[in-house]
DNA sequence: AAATCGTCCTGGCGGC
DNA sequence: TGCCGCCAGGACGATT
């Protein structure tokens, strides 16, 4: 599942590659979340940008507004010079001259989505609920202990939520936590200062680390490339239910919170 | 305001 | 072996 990591390797793996090109036809597929919002037809002829990630969603500037992309679930972009015929699951295709840029998503919860601008709807009202970025140096532990303070959520729930910092879905946010010594179900607002300072710390390095192995690659994910990530070797924790935990040898965990796995060391993260 | 729930979709897997 | 049913999972939008 593309999070932050993988949006961004996905990112940086076409950026420099489409910035300049010219757009030259556009090609839906079967429906993704959202529709286009705009006539195909009307973005024929327009340079394409720097493409910008903000939180999981990429922003692929256009001379006139710009495209609003998002992952979903199983999404993923693929640039290459050559263009070829469309597979079942490509539904989305923008050619340029100098390649195709392409999304793949089976399970279309993916979207593209055209705005006249990141400030104008749709892209703003999208965006709006987004907390900072982990690389943003005002994200620390002060910036999350607030962001937790008041809420009676588990404080996995409210990593995920992504309106204190965005970027961490479910494997990141376990990890995250693990790393931190924290149990994924105390409730947000019991979690400390300085455990707030050491699960920041731990956010920001899991998705550091998770971006210099290319990302994860659970089943779909891909860089623009084609290239594969390698994060889930790293995991310690994500997909290890019922085998010892790499630090105290205590069994992995699985609960579920909020219709979703979490996975645990029941002795290095406490309450 | 915060929390909960429904919803979208389909490959893959467990069960029989 | 083949078919059926269920589930994961990001995040919006509605509801309580």
């Amino acid at each position: 599942m593309p999070e932050l990591p993988e949006v961004e390797v996905t990112r940086r793996s076409f950026a420099d590659a489409i910035e300049g090109a010219r757009v030259e036809a556009v090609r839906l597929g079967k429906p993704l979340r959202w529709p286009l919002g705009i006539e195909p037809g009307a973005l024929k002829g327009q340079r394409v940008g720097q493409a910008l990630r903000r939180g999981k969603y990429l922003w692929l500037p256009l001379e006139k507004g710009g495209l609003l992309m998002h992952l979903g679930m199983s999404g993923s972009l693929n640039f290459s010079a050559a263009s070829s015929a469309p597979g079942f699951h490509d539904h989305f295709d923008l050619q340029t001259d100098r390649g195709l840029l392409r999304l793949t998503d089976p399970r279309r919860f993916g979207a593209v989505v055209w705005s006249p601008s990141l400030e104008d709807d749709p892209a703003a009202k999208l965006l709006s609920t987004l907390g900072l970025e982990p690389f943003d140096p005002r994200f620390d532990g002060a910036h999350l202990h607030a962001g937790l303070s008041g809420r009676r959520v588990a404080v996995k729930l409210a990593l995920l939520a992504g309106d204190i910092v965005v970027g961490a879905g479910n494997i990141y946010a376990c990890e995250a936590l693990f790393r931190a010594g924290i149990d994924p179900r105390v409730p947000a607002q019991k979690v400390s200062r300085p455990r707030a300072a050491k699960l920041a710390a731990a956010v920001r390095g899991v998705l550091a680390q998770a971006l210099e192995a290319g990302g994860t690659t659970l089943r779909d994910f891909k860089d623009a490339h084609g290239v594969a990530g390698s994060f889930q070797m790293q995991a310690e924790v994500y997909g290890r239910e019922g085998l010892p935990c790499l630090h105290c040898g205590t069994k992995i965990k699985r609960i579920v919170q909020g219709a979703r796995s979490t996975f645990f060391c029941p002795s290095c993260q406490k309450r």
